[in-house]
DNA sequence: GCTTGACTTAGACAATGTCCATTGTAGGAT
DNA sequence: ATCCTACAATGGACATTGTCTAAGTCAAGC
């Protein structure tokens, strides 16, 4: 995670408190929060941080691809500092548990030409829905 | 589409001129309008219909299965009446267009039992993002 | 043509996200 | 070490999308 704020201090980056504190909450393996989520955990380090705030770097670091921004219900967006190693995602129905899962083959080849209506396509989202061992022994 | 309402009308809806327009509104190929939409284009036929019945309509629809919800981008779920043949969606990342695409292969084929974590599949959801031709020439 | 329960309505409310004017501050310049 | 200044943070208003509720309305069976 410092390699992360290395990083965006390489890039021309002002390190303040807040950015620092939203990286350090965006550490992690199989991380997925909300906006809200990152604030409120940001909350507990810097008391006096703002929703506008978190808002704003969560949008900086994705436009930067250091994580990505994941929508896998029509609530919030999601954050996923796992940008760096391409994979997809298996969301659960009930309880909205996700992880991240690497599949094999390449969907992109999945879509003949004649079913690209001249569209130039840039990358392919997979979202699997299912049941998670917990909610299915419930 | 009259065969929709007969179906509907079969499943014991009571059959009103609101749920008749939105039924009507939402017919046709690549058709993926917002509620908003939805109900923008009702009001044209029937000036007095509310919001709240287009959103009960639709999670109706959605609910008997005879439309699909679709959320491409973060904004708002659209509606799609293409539900009774299974297909992916094309987005443009520009401009937002949609199309429905039917790709080759199986996704649910690539994803390995280790990769599974103990899931119950139920679905599998696959967005292909990229530029349509409109914009990419401008 | 009644009755009744399902349907519709308008508007309040909720959740998530964006914008803006003001205040604060990181980091280079002196 | 201190000062400057552009960039960042703040907080609160606002926007968008969607949900809920109480009261009124009406489709369909009798």
């Amino acid at each position: 995670m410092s390699d992360l704020l290395e990083r965006l201090r390489g890039r021309g980056w002002r390190m303040t408190a807040q950015r620092r504190v939203v990286a350090e909450v965006l550490d992690g393996d199989h991380v997925h929060l909300t906006a809200d989520e990152v604030h409120a955990r940001a909350v507990e380090r810097l008391p006096e941080i703002s929703r506008a705030t978190v808002y704003n770097t969560l949008g900086e670091l994705v436009t930067l691809g250091e994580i990505l921004e994941v929508s896998t219900d029509r609530r919030a967006k999601r954050y996923d500092p796992n940008a760096h190693r391409p994979h997809q995602h298996l969301v659960c129905a009930q309880c909205g548990a996700i992880r991240d899962v690497h599949p094999q083959g390449n969907p992109l080849a999945d879509l003949p030409d004649t079913e690209r209506f001249g569209f130039t396509i840039a990358a392919v989202e997979v979202t699997y829905r299912g049941t998670c061992p917990n909610c299915a022994a419930a």
